[in-house]
DNA sequence: AATGCAAACAACCGCCTATTG
DNA sequence: ACAATAGGCGGTTGTTTGCAT
């Protein structure tokens, strides 16, 4: 398409071309992609610009191991929202689309898909699974690194002190909103933005994910540090893992050994 | 040391929606 | 009302990295 049409470079950055479009963006500011590339010198296409400075260059950007509120948060958030990775992101201070989207297609995806197998054979093996726990949810809370807004200079994807519905989401239905951050906001929103925030998570809570969200967690860890041993890791794991696949409203541990 | 493989992640592609003239 | 354009998103592919053999 406009790649072809233009002929322009395509595959890995350089720390030139880096370089080139972070000044760019720094004299410029964000916006006005078709202008970023001659504005830069980058013989590059304007997505491709707009891509490396949102999911590479841009200041506040986390890497690195995902915490354990990271994925739990990822978690719940997918189960209502299903793959909506800019939303999921944008409640992730720090996270971009893109990189969620990779942990969930690296870590969790494989991890469900494993276990559903498994699953479909024990039951095909005619395994006894019986509930031996149950753990009634606890009430949950906002750590404080999802309600504070630190200074002016936050990005957007910090949750907010208050949150504002973006105009541009006014021709959208309501379900789509997203919300942005401010800093001139009463208690009141902020306090109004905690509770919606609180009431969508509790929707989503059930099945112990919180349980499954420090499995993976763990194993994230585990590999971002060791050996790949995915395995080994489900093997040991995923009766308790498993819990994310039913409908029940308890966690459920289930004794795979009959 | 060389090779093969799988995981992780960066980047591209095609499509959709909003905006503008 | 319509077409052209830009911004944005999700799915997919390509590349890099690190471990096992």
């Amino acid at each position: 398409m406009e790649n072809k049409a233009l002929g322009v470079r395509k595959g890995t950055w350089t720390k030139e071309e880096d370089f080139l479009l972070k000044k760019c963006i720094e004299k410029y500011g964000e916006g006005k992609w078709h202008q970023v590339p001659l504005r830069a010198g980058l013989n590059r296409c304007r997505k491709s610009c707009r891509l490396r400075w949102l999911n590479y260059l841009r200041p506040n950007i986390k890497r690195g191991c995902f915490t354990k509120d990271e994925v739990d948060l990822i978690i719940r958030l997918h189960k209502l929202l299903g793959n909506k990775w800019s939303l999921i992101a944008g409640r992730l201070p720090g996270r971009t689309a893109n990189d969620v989207k990779n942990f969930w297609n690296t870590h969790i995806e494989k991890k469900l898909v494993a276990i559903g197998q498994r699953r479909k054979e024990n039951v095909q093996k005619s395994i006894t699974i019986t509930n031996t726990k149950i753990i009634k949810p606890r009430p949950r809370t906002f750590s404080k690194l999802y309600i504070t807004c630190p200074n002016e200079t936050t990005n957007a994807h910090n949750l907010p002190n208050s949150c504002v519905e973006n105009p541009k989401n006014k021709q959208q239905p309501s379900s789509n909103a997203t919300f942005t951050c401010t800093t001139s906001s009463s208690k009141e929103e902020a306090d109004e933005c905690i509770r919606w925030w609180n009431d969508l998570l509790e929707a989503t809570e059930i099945n112990g994910e919180l349980g499954a969200s420090t499995l993976i967690w763990e194993n994230h860890k585990t590999l971002s540090s060791g050996p790949r041993d995915v395995d080994n890791y489900i093997t040991q794991s995923d009766h308790q893992f498993g819990s994310l696949l039913d409908d029940a409203n308890v966690w459920e541990t289930v004794n795979l050994d009959g």
